[in-house]
DNA sequence: CGGCATACCTGCAAGC
DNA sequence: TGCTTGCAGGTATGCC
């Protein structure tokens, strides 16, 4: 369930964990996630000491003092947990916490005395390593465009980007290449939050002229918003170190659209109803009477 | 090229 | 209860 929000969530709870210490071990326990794992990719892991675990966009990205970065992506079902007290041996990772170990399908066992371990029953995540010098050149990360909470990103950038756009607001803001981090759920709760409809065009978070709106900005500050309390809820849930995984301590009480067809919109001196529609073949939630 | 549908894979809930 | 159907938060790929 991962968008930026519980991308950076998992960061921090595996960070402790994997920085400054050295893989002992790692394991692929099939050929294949979203795509197949690299001939060399446990050689390249086997014996290096993470020197940091950095997030960009989606993308978890762990240092390696070879000069190789791991990147690593949950796709929409991956999670990882860490097992403090293994018992396994390299080779045999089950762990009789473990509930679904069919689809654990990568391990790393740290110097820190940890397991790290990542599930993925759809299998649609994937791990990639690669040369920290030819990080500008990776496919992967070659569109991507800034990160909505870094300084690169306002709403003049905003603006610009969406500018000369055929396209709705919904569809833009899960372009990767306009605003990097962002899913389904964190652009429905945006464009909520700043009460404009995910059918407006793009193209109008600038007027005629070329100068940005007060859409823009609104767009913009309520990005912001949700995914700093969206981060901030997530941080909290991670009190407990046992396990890292998706599930625990997730935003999804304090969504305020997502999933509440039906429900009354929360925005105050709002009568309206939440409706759900098909947009690009995702769902989309909203206020039709608020979001304009 | 931009915009859109499709495909990938499994699990789960809803409906019959 | 058991079967079928539809849906799911990701993005690479290919088509127009």
């Amino acid at each position: 369930m991962p968008e930026l929000p519980e991308v950076e969530t998992v960061r921090r709870g595996l960070q402790p964990f994997m920085e400054g210490a050295k893989i002992l071990h790692a394991e692929a326990r099939r050929k294949d996630l979203r795509f197949p794992f690299q001939k060399d990719f446990v050689a390249r892991l086997t014996g290096q000491i993470v020197t940091g675990l950095g997030r960009r966009a989606k993308y978890l990205m762990a240092d390696l003092a070879s000069g190789d970065v791991l990147l690593m992506h949950l796709g929409m079902s991956g999670s990882f947990r860490v097992q403090k007290d293994a018992t396994a041996t390299p080779g045999e990772f089950h762990h009789p916490r473990s509930k679904d170990i069919a689809h654990d399908h990568v391990l790393f066992r740290m110097s820190s005395g940890a397991d790290i371990v990542f599930n993925d029953p759809r299998r649609f995540g994937y791990m990639k390593v690669i040369a920290r010098d030819a990080i500008e050149s990776e496919p992967l990360l070659k569109g991507l465009g800034p990160e909505p909470l870094g300084n690169a990103f306002d709403a003049a950038m905003l603006a610009h980007a969406c500018a000369g756009k055929s396209t709705t607001l919904k569809a833009a803001l899960l372009d990767q290449r306009v605003v990097a981090g962002l899913g389904n759920i964190y652009v429905c709760e945006a464009l909520y939050r700043a009460h404009l409809s995910p059918r407006r065009q793009a193209s109008t978070l600038a007027n005629r002229k070329g100068e940005l709106t007060d859409y823009a900005r609104r767009l913009v500050d309520a990005i912001h918003d949700v995914l700093n309390l969206a981060i901030k809820a997530g941080g909290s849930s991670l009190r407990d170190h046992r396990q890292t995984n998706g599930d625990l301590g997730y935003f999804q009480h304090s969504f305020q659209v997502y999933d509440r067809e039906g429900e009354r919109c929360v925005t105050p001196g709002c009568s309206g109803v939440i409706r759900r529609f098909t947009q690009n073949g995702r769902s989309t939630f909203w206020c039709p009477k608020c979001q304009k």
